[in-house]
DNA sequence: ATCCGCATGTAAGTGGTTACATGATTCG
DNA sequence: CGAATCATGTAACCACTTACATGCGGAT
């Protein structure tokens, strides 16, 4: 379960709420995972009876209580087992990919239209991420690894829709070539 | 529904039964899209049940009787809907990106080996694309453009592999530095 | 007053994985 | 004679999504 895990590591991070968690996966995790707060506290309730994570009610400020959720030493051991464990099996899905790959049905106008669709798409999100790059610190790899870490995953979420966006300027002039 | 389409373009190019198609996931779609034979077996059988495959049962020539699934032409409209409509939502799932995140919690070494043991996996798939792209037909995009769209879907894998190789080098090389 | 943000969850449905179950043919 | 490949499927479970349900406090 890579969601456990990923909870798990906010939850390290600084002590939270479900809702505190749905904001996180909003924004910093965008660009490597996402979950809706159902999940999210299904998965909180699943962390608390497992004894990886333990509740502090907190009185609310305008509204509920807040159920600030810490993780407990056994939820460390687990975080760090993942981080350090052989890789996830994680089969691909690209619905994009496999559209290109039977898109022969399609005439020219459709076929142009759903690569520059997706091109819109790309270039949006790696705006966003630059941004998000833009805003936030650069840490130095030795004085704040961790803080370095994050920012590294930007990274490559920027370059990987780099790449993905010159691909698809590829398929473009090849189409438009008299 | 995306693996439904993905069947129906399968059985667009020709007629298969489920076996073929298992086939079929494990090579020609291997980089996008994966399915093992228990959803195949189901969402053939869904997609008999709303008229857009139909069986033609033939005689086996080593076992049971074949299954061959054909695209209706119902099955044909649905198709080319999906390749021309709005894109899928898919949300973002990288679980070694998310492992990265939380990686501060990790000393150098388990780091260390963490990123090299993705680098590997990582360089061995990029070569296994490069492989099947020098052993399969690089059709012309207007003598045979359904064969010149499914080549390129292979070409963006092996591009967004050897980006995130080099992102992985860098990754190395800073924590290598004295 | 009404809407937005905070804060909690449940219920029902879909999609994906793992394990179970069977049997013929072909190759070494 | 045993293992691999061809060929079919079912059952149970797990992960994820969508819709439902409630209610306070602060801003316009």
């Amino acid at each position: 379960m890579i969601l456990a895990r990923i909870i798990l590591g906010f939850l390290s991070l600084q002590p939270m709420t479900g809702y505190d968690l749905m904001r996180a996966f909003g924004s910093s995790a965008t660009y490597f995972w996402s979950a809706d707060k159902a999940q999210i506290y299904r998965t909180l309730a699943t962390l608390v009876a497992d004894g990886h994570a333990r509740i502090e009610t907190v009185p609310g400020t305008h509204g509920p209580d807040r159920a600030v959720h810490h993780v407990t030493p056994a939820g460390r051991v687990v975080l760090r087992e993942w981080l350090a464990s052989d890789p996830d099996r994680q089969p691909p899905r690209d619905a994009f990919l496999a559209r290109v790959f039977f898109a022969g049905e399609l005439d020219d106008a459709a076929l142009a239209r759903l690569i520059r669709s997706r091109r819109g798409d790309a270039v949006a999100v790696r705006d966003e991420l630059m941004e998000l790059r833009a805003r936030t610190a650069h840490p130095d790899p030795r004085a704040d690894r961790a803080g370095w870490l994050r920012s590294m995953t930007l990274d490559d979420g920027i370059r990987d829709h780099t790449a993905h966006i010159a691909w698809l300027d590829e398929l473009l002039a090849e189409l438009e070539e008299p």
